[in-house]
RNA sequence: GGCGGAGUAGCUCAGUUGGUUAGAGCACCGGCUUCAUAAGCCGGGUGUCACCGGUUCAAGUCCGGUCUCCGCUACCA
């Protein structure tokens, strides 16, 4: 056997060994004060907690800011609609938001609002350093605005005619059909969603940030700062910095929701101007509260910036963030960790699945500690989507956190009550020293954002242990008073080897932390406990401390998540429950009359010949028949859908006065109708028996 | 089409700078144990390392090509 570990020979590790006494600044996204937190939102929220946790841990100085985001249309809008003030509606969001992280153990050293005088105060700050840079410009743009509402409109809060394929209803920026972008402006009888009105188009005054003019600047910062992960510098160099840099439009004109831009009335700061700057004005807020300067935090070169975000706002962390920070002489940041979107069973999560799950409606199914594992042994220091499968989610748990972990103190914890630990460390076959030695490598993984590696690397410490307790069994020895002394050395080492496992899993799973801490009467705080048995101390009544999950309970969790969807009175329709998605994703267009319709030729055609388009990644080339010799050529964006053989003969329902178009594999002569979202998602509309090709539709 | 990522056991994934017979966990099969247990322990490998070619004494690993999947992006119905 290997050296027994005694108290007076353990090597004092220092706390945090190398990397002790840094100070860190780290932040996660703001969530948007529009709607409840999902299990989608606390991928970032739990991986930063995590991270922050383990810097704690580790003993390093380390705060953790957060705030709501809470100005922009979208908040005034629904302010509007529940006949209430922003105010109140975003007071009350951000206490649900503050509940939701509480409950999932995500602890902020402060938490604040973007709509608060600490950030208008800032975004002045930000502004003149903008001005006096030179970097504001100013010029008109020709937006839509709605007459009823009295507002000028989003994109997305407009949509119309595609003026290029001529789909109704499509949104204001870009047609989910033939994936055309355009401005509003363009879109054929647009209508506003907000009124339903026809919007006018109206030349208001917008301010720009000439961003050019720190091209040189982000290339350099983003080649070599350090900050980005190399596929995401990547990224950014082949989509933006390769070319010219544009404006970024900056403004808004009233009516809006938020801060008002001090040398331009009239005009407010859009809603991603002051967001960031959130970041530091809660930080602010934190310093006021506790005696710091905020210049220790943000201008200091001794202080890392860390900032968690989701790769869908990586531009405005990558490009504008960095400018406006190296304009107004903040820091920059250290670090930017970008991760990927959670899918729910290889899927999207969705409403109508029910796996957009609410952090409420989990909490109510499951354990928020297992949500924290499992993310952690699932994130990397990539930018990937992860995958939340139920199956591997309760496999995961049980095997890992309950038959491994909590495991190996239950089997013991009875005993030990009775026995206390032993005064020296009994030989334990080398486990303890091991797992000693294996601290320094999670704590690598750790501050990595390797997780996942980090929980591999604990998971076969904890595989180590339990074959220990078996060897050792103790059970026989509790029937022989004679053993007494026995008992408690298999207990000591047990009950030390748990400890280790609580330690290194104590920014993933703080309430097991302190539960240990609780059995063994010594809280965990710091990662050096690690390094050093808990000898001679009593330990107290042993109390369980997780429960199995079934998969059943996350069945119902989705269930329940689907069934929040506001059902849909169908009177005598009843039988038929058709969901009302397809319906709210692209809901009905504005009316038409008679007239409008028969602009529409539609036709019966028959397939005569359809073939692959190789090149195409979602057409196949078809040739209809509108009966004698009238043929037309038309590509359709149905390949993911159907296979060429199985349409030859069939039936289908034409736009056969829809001017050709010239497309890359060349002319297309009408539009074959078909619904569905796209992908292989795309059903022909058939003809029934009797109808013959050339007869128009009616 | 462009950029990025991935492809290793039924599943989730490790696999350092090339170096014995390619690993772990889960699942599975057999046995043991269960007056500690939420269970566990002992044993069992189930593989064309996506494919083809190359470099090398030696390739899962390096190079070239091909295929498939995912993400972003462009074009397009």
């Amino acid at each position: 056997m290997s050296n027994p570990i005694q108290p007076a020979e353990a090597s004092p590790v220092a706390a945090g060994s190398p990397s002790a006494g840094r100070r860190l600044l780290v932040t996660s996204a703001l969530p948007y004060a529009n709607g409840p937190i999902h299990i989608g939102h606390l991928v970032e929220y739990i991986q930063t907690d995590i991270w922050v946790r383990f810097q704690k841990l580790r003993g390093n100085r380390c705060v953790y800011v957060c705030a709501d985001d809470t100005h922009g249309t979208a908040i005034m809008i629904r302010a509007r609609n529940e006949g209430r003030s922003e105010e109140e509606l975003i007071t009350q969001m951000s206490g649900a938001h503050q509940a939701d992280f509480a409950g999932f153990e995500i602890e902020f050293d402060h938490y604040g609002s973007t709509h608060s005088e600490e950030n208008r105060q800032l975004c002045h700050e930000f502004w003149q350093s903008m001005r006096a840079a030179d970097l504001i410009s100013e010029r008109g743009i020709s937006q839509l605005f709605d007459p009823e509402a009295e507002t000028f409109l989003a994109d997305r809060f407009v949509r119309g005619t595609c003026p290029k394929c001529g789909s109704l209803n499509q949104p204001g920026d870009n047609c989910g059909v033939c994936g055309a972008t355009y401005s509003p402006i363009d879109l054929i009888d647009p209508k506003s969603t907000l009124s339903g009105s026809t919007p006018l188009v109206r030349e208001a005054t917008h301010l720009f940030v000439r961003l050019e003019r720190l091209h040189d600047f982000l290339s350099e910062w983003i080649e070599s700062s350090g900050a980005l992960q190399s596929e995401t510098a990547n990224y950014l160099k082949g989509h933006f910095l390769a070319n010219e840099l544009r404006d970024w439009d900056v403004s808004r004109p009233a009516p809006y929701f938020g801060f008002e831009i001090p040398d331009a009335p009239g005009h407010y700061w859009y809603v991603w101007f002051d967001a960031p700057i959130g970041y530091i004005a809660s930080t602010q807020q934190w310093c006021q509260r506790s005696g710091e300067r905020l210049d220790d935090w943000w201008r200091s070169a001794d202080c890392e910036v860390h900032h968690f975000i989701g790769k869908d706002i990586t531009y405005f962390h990558t490009l504008f963030w960095p400018g406006m920070l190296k304009t107004a002489g903040y820091s920059l940041p250290t670090k930017v960790h970008i991760h990927g979107f959670l899918n729910v069973g290889g899927e999207k999560m969705s409403k109508s699945t029910g796996t957009l799950v609410a952090a409420e409606t989990y909490l109510k199914f499951a354990d928020p500690s297992f949500l924290r594992y499992f993310y952690a042994t699932k994130l990397s220091s990539k930018v990937e989507d992860l995958d939340l499968g139920l199956e591997e989610f309760t496999d995961k748990i049980n095997s890992d956190l309950i038959g491994k972990v909590v495991n190996l103190a239950s089997r013991v914890g009875k005993f030990a009550s009775g026995t206390g630990l032993a005064t020296r460390y009994p030989d334990d076959g080398g486990l303890f020293a091991a797992a000693a030695a294996a601290g320094e490598e999670i704590a690598e993984a750790y501050e990595a954002c390797d997780f996942s590696r980090a929980m591999r690397r604990i998971m076969e410490l904890a595989d180590a242990a339990n074959p220990f307790v078996e060897h050792a069994r103790p059970w026989e020895m509790k029937k022989d008073p004679a053993r007494v002394d026995e008992l408690r050395d298999v207990c000591t080492v047990a009950l030390n080897l748990f400890r280790q496992l609580a330690i290194y899993l104590a920014p993933v799973l703080p309430k097991l932390a302190r539960q240990c801490g609780e059995l063994l009467g010594d809280p965990i705080v710091a990662w050096n406990q690690s390094q050093r048995p808990l000898l001679g101390s009593a330990v107290q009544p042993f109390r369980r401390m997780m429960d199995r999950i079934q998969i059943e309970d996350l069945q119902k969790m989705i269930e329940e998540s689907r069934s929040e969807e506001p059902a849909v009175a169908v009177g005598d329709a009843s039988r038929w429950t058709d969901s009302d998605q397809p319906l709210r994703d692209e809901p009905l267009a504005a009316e038409i009359g008679i007239d409008d319709f028969a602009k529409v030729d539609l036709r019966i055609a028959r397939v005569v010949a359809a073939e692959q388009v190789p090149e195409a990644n979602k057409l196949l080339k078809l040739t209809l028949s509108l009966g004698g010799d009238e043929r037309r050529q038309v590509f359709a964006g149905i390949k993911a859908a159907y296979q060429p053989e199985e349409l030859v003969g069939r039936l289908v329902v034409m736009v056969a006065n829809l001017a050709p178009r010239k497309m890359r594999f060349g002319l297309s002569e009408g539009m074959v109708t078909a619904a569905g979202p796209g992908g292989a998602e795309v059903f022909l509309l058939g003809v029934d028996e009797g109808g013959k090709p050339g007869q128009r539709v009616h």
